[in-house]
DNA sequence: AAGTTTCACAACCGCCGTGGC
DNA sequence: CGCCACGGCGGTTGTGAAACT
């Protein structure tokens, strides 16, 4: 760990041999219930930021960059953990185009979502994608995906969506998404909103293409229901994205920039990113998108 | 039923920027 | 100006649970 690196790289620091100490017999690994009370009974009175002394004040034998990553990713009390909402999954897309793996950043604009959490959605539901194209997320043949199958599937289970606004949970139960046994995560207290609400796990609830339709719309597509992904030309989704959802209001269609008035104004990025130019209405008949659906089909697990 | 594989996510690692001294 | 502590960030790993064989 690089914090016992640093303190025992450096004799002649002013450190303390009570922090030499803590340092020392450092504690690793899956944050007990114990640790989660001392932490958030800290914070509460005294507030957060200064981490190491929070560690050291609250008897935590604790780093404090572990007390800070547990903190921000897991207690605080607006974080919230798992069920990724259509609109969610839509809008990291969107920002992904413009940020890249700036995930805090992108963070900043899913409220209660964690650079973590995002992080890992991405590595686990998008680049297992790119995974299975045999492709690079940045290769163009990966960003057709997204443009000719995944995005215009997520604008159409956005409109299919009574409440769009709403989230749609993959499956719902009273338990937690944290594993550990003797964590704190069935009950870290009232004040976390995972203890008052239910937690919606994601339960690998495998399509015949062997992934989760609610991530990964393409793959939807590959189930039986809708083998042929063209079945939504994107000029059906005219007039039914509400963009309000996404981001809180100020609904901001832009036709001028797309051609095709489908999306709004800040998606011109993701679009461009994507390739640009060709409006939907006449993507899908491109004779390589077609091969690349089939190549979708294909290539599931 | 048991063993293996896959998945999701919490947590750690290491680098870097910043501010205080 | 340089050193140091600290926090932030992105990449990676470890692990429990679910799915599969």
């Amino acid at each position: 760990m690089e914090d016992n690196a640093r303190a025992f790289g450096s004799a002649n620091q002013q450190q303390s041999d009570d922090e030499m100490m803590m340092i020392a017999d450092v504690r690793k690994g899956p944050w007990t219930s114990e640790e989660d009370s001392l932490l958030m009974n800290y914070v509460a009175i005294h507030g957060d930021g200064r981490w190491n002394s929070v560690a050291r004040c609250a008897g935590l034998k604790r780093t404090g960059k572990s007390c800070r990553l547990r903190w921000l990713n897991y207690l605080r009390p607006d974080v919230r953990r798992g069920n990724i909402s259509l609109q969610e999954q839509l809008t990291i897309l969107e920002l992904h185009s413009r940020f890249g793996n700036r995930w805090s950043k992108i963070a900043q604009h899913l409220p209660g979502r964690t650079d973590n959490e995002i992080k890992n959605y991405w590595r686990t539901r998008v680049q297992k994608q790119a995974k299975q194209l045999k492709c690079d997320v940045n290769s163009k043949q990966f960003r057709d995906a997204m443009r000719y199958v995944w995005i215009p599937r997520l604008l159409e289970r956005i409109r299919a969506t009574p409440d769009s606004s709403a989230a749609q949970p993959l499956s719902v139960s009273t338990t937690t998404t944290n594993s550990y046994t003797d964590s704190s995560s069935n009950n870290h207290n009232t004040d976390v909103a995972s203890s008052t609400s239910p937690v919606y796990h994601h339960h690998n609830h495998m399509t015949e293409s062997g992934s989760d339709p609610s991530f990964m719309p393409e793959l939807s597509g590959a189930s039986s229901d809708s083998l042929d992904p063209r079945v939504s030309p994107g000029s059906d989704l005219t007039d039914c994205y509400n963009y309000n959802n996404l981001h809180g209001g100020g609904a901001n269609m832009d036709n001028s920039q797309t051609g095709s008035g489908l999306y709004p104004d800040n998606f011109n990025d993701l679009w461009n990113w994507l390739g640009g130019g060709d409006s939907l209405d006449n993507m899908w008949n491109d004779e390589n998108i077609w091969f690349l659906q089939q190549q979708l089909l294909c290539d599931d697990i």
